[in-house]
DNA sequence: CTTATTTATGAACAATCATTCAAAAATAAC
DNA sequence: GTTATTTTTGAATGATTGTTCATAAATAAG
């Protein structure tokens, strides 16, 4: 009823999504939304409230559409092990694609605001913890099969994992070269015995 | 000649250092620098220059006493296993400690500015090499003594491990706990075979 | 003491920040 | 067409930002 809205509120939260993901919270403002997205303070503000708010629906949205798809990667059929080297290799094609190094917007935030923000810290937890999970189903096919043959339980590996992305994220943000991720990611698996 | 300076320039680089250290660049304003040292605007850009410099000045601080500390702790005597458990142990306790979960300074600039500014680019790289560059002497040692048997080159094992480092200060950033963070670095350090 | 030189002070500045709100525009219901 | 309801507009706000600079204070040299 009444005056319906004349932009799609998805569309424009990929878009700030983009900035944030770009330039980091602080360093982007609302100007810089606003000339991104063409919509005026008071459309922003009625529609996604203030600059936090709108930031959390950001990463909330990243969490639904970047990390769920390369997540989505690990839980299709194959071997255990074909799925977790695709997985890294995409992410290190993901991470210095472009030559934008955008690194992952989640751990950016996890830097750059955990320990200011309560809301933001619980998102990137709860981010962080779905991803050891993802890998923690992967590890435990791939013990079964007895591909692996690690002495290691399927959650301590399945960390390890998880903090090694991190790791490959921050040494993509720094002009690490491709070789170097790859060979890094190769060591990492070989963890799985 | 003429009045001498009434503070000492080490000691207030030490205190905005530890300012950028917990906030994070864009985060930390002139005037939360001005309450923490004491110091007007005008001395500070006098013997500082700008923000921008003063930032700059601050991370070679930090490089030259908080990580040339624990990259010291790698050269001393003892097998190389030792070494690298003791280093990472350090680390972790380093990375929790006060409850601050301040990460690395560092890893933090090179996610909130490496693409953005050239110079933090360049002293983040600098010190990757440099770590990377301690990890691989320390492997080289342990590789001649017999005691790893890893089949990777000293060098990409160094990268690897100086990845593994970036993962634990962002997982320690994100209220990983501190038994968590020593598993993932025991398993990461089987890569030494 | 006088003069020259450097440092310290802190008010002031322009720019930018996030945010608000009254007025205008657009649609739905009747 | 009229009314009710919602969205859009964009100027304006007050706070905060980084930075400057004339003035005052302090020391060294003569």
């Amino acid at each position: 009823m009444a005056r319906p809205r004349s932009f799609e509120k998805e569309k424009v939260l990929d878009q700030v999504m983009h900035l944030f993901w770009e330039k980091g919270y602080g360093a982007t403002s609302m100007m810089d939304i606003q000339g991104a997205t063409g919509l005026k303070p008071g459309s922003l503000y009625e529609c996604f409230g203030d600059k936090h708010q709108l930031f959390l629906q950001s990463i909330q949205h990243y969490r639904q559409n970047i990390v769920q798809e390369r997540l989505n990667k690990l839980t299709r059929p194959g071997p255990a092990r074909e799925r977790l080297e695709e997985f890294f290799n995409d992410l290190i094609e993901f991470s210095l694609g472009d030559g934008k190094k955008l690194g992952c917007l989640m751990s950016n935030s996890a830097i750059e605001l955990a320990q200011l923000d309560p809301d933001t810290r619980s998102l990137v937890q709860d981010n962080l913890i779905e991803i050891a999970q993802a890998f923690c189903d992967v590890v435990e096919d791939g013990k079964e099969s007895g591909e692996f043959k690690t002495a290691e339980s399927a959650e301590n590996i399945a960390r390890f994992l998880t903090s090694t992305v991190q790791g490959l994220r921050v040494m993509a943000k720094s002009s690490t070269s491709e070789d170097t991720l790859r060979d890094t990611a190769r060591i990492a698996l070989q963890c799985l015995g």
